[in-house]
DNA sequence: AAAATAGTTGACTGATTAGTCTATATCGTT
DNA sequence: AACGATATAGACTAATCAGTCAACTATTTT
């Protein structure tokens, strides 16, 4: 039952948003009552933390897999990226719209208010981005690109990223993220451009 | 008073959210009363249409000048991102956090479920993107980058900004912004580097 | 000055909110 | 069967929410 709820409370809040859902929604996606929600958290702000750390959890190993060092680094991010797209696509057929990053959504909707949810965000953050770090350092180690400080392009690839996932969700369109690939070719500064036309 | 309102609406709404920002508080904070706010707009999500408007007509004035076709192309992007940067810090002393750029927040958390809301946010952001838009295009025309599509050279950089500015707000963090400058060459393929050290 | 228009006031409604509380199940142990 | 622990049930509260409304005042227009 308590994933149950996690998994309902993230769904909703992915969907539309932290403040318009409300306890009694995630109640009843979950078929969980009011006593079983405040048996196993004491606020919904705890679920919500909960809820996010559940699916970093749900996410790890294909994560992991995005971004086995047996991949070539580059093409790390190009299925990382491919992998996010076709999720938000499916997730478009149910729901009718692109949603973009859960972390992004809701890290800046409760950021100035709810200093636990914002820590959560922040520290799954930091653990996505250490993905890109790595991969960023083997490509430099093969000269792929100039990249003496992985973990500042890192970050800031995956803040680009995340910008790009925003507009997507904004303007419920999904061909911005079609297109990132190239940009992260720049963000990442690539040598060897592979043009195949144009 | 409509403009006490529209003020009073953003000031809210970006320092915390949408969602947590009360009609009653836009009204205390404006000085208004309930019969007041209803007058004049007919809805919360209305008078938040309104708000990022006159928040747009505040703005365009200064960003004609930064953008102004008198300033080489690639320095309006520096000056630009100077600007955002130190109304941000100044903001920070105010209200003691990062608070990003208002659209994307708001933005993000009402998509899917006001649709007024998420054309205003979405046509501001094309007025914003113009900007980017002919200054790439005269840096192209220049022979400083190679954009032979500058809307969608815009449209990327200005996506990667702003994921930056998210992030910013919620790791509560201006030294991303910092950095962005550095980024935003990346994306634009600026040619020649001004390489000052390492 | 009369009339019309524009703006203001604040009490009110009905729905919804997060969270509490007590009673009751269901469970593995002994 | 008896017991403590884990979990479920759902009525309840007090606060807050967006929005309504009829009465009131100020300003213009005629």
């Amino acid at each position: 039952m308590k994933k149950r709820l996690t998994d309902a409370a993230l769904d909703l809040m992915w969907e539309n948003s932290y403040g318009t859902t409300s306890v009694d929604a995630i109640c009843e996606r979950s078929g969980a009552k009011k006593g079983s929600f405040y048996y196993f958290f004491k606020s919904k702000s705890e679920l919500t933390a909960a809820a996010l750390e559940a699916e970093w959890n749900k996410n790890k190993a294909n994560m992991d897999a995005l971004f086995s060092p047996t991949v070539p680094p580059l093409e790390r991010f190009d299925r990382y990226f491919d992998y996010v797209h076709d999720r938000l696509a499916e997730l478009q057929e149910t729901c009718g719209s692109i949603l973009g990053c859960p972390l992004l959504s809701i890290g800046s909707e409760v950021s100035t208010q709810d200093q636990g949810v914002r820590a959560t965000v922040d520290r799954i953050w930091d653990r996505k981005i250490k993905y890109f770090e790595s991969a960023i350092r083997d490509a430099h180690a093969q000269g792929l690109i100039e990249a003496p400080d992985p973990e500042a392009k890192a970050r800031a690839l995956f803040a680009c990223y995340h910008g790009t996932l925003a507009q997507a969700r904004i303007q419920n369109d999904l061909s911005l993220l079609r297109d990132f690939k190239r940009v992260a070719m720049d963000v990442l500064g690539v040598k060897q451009v592979q043009a195949t036309s144009s």
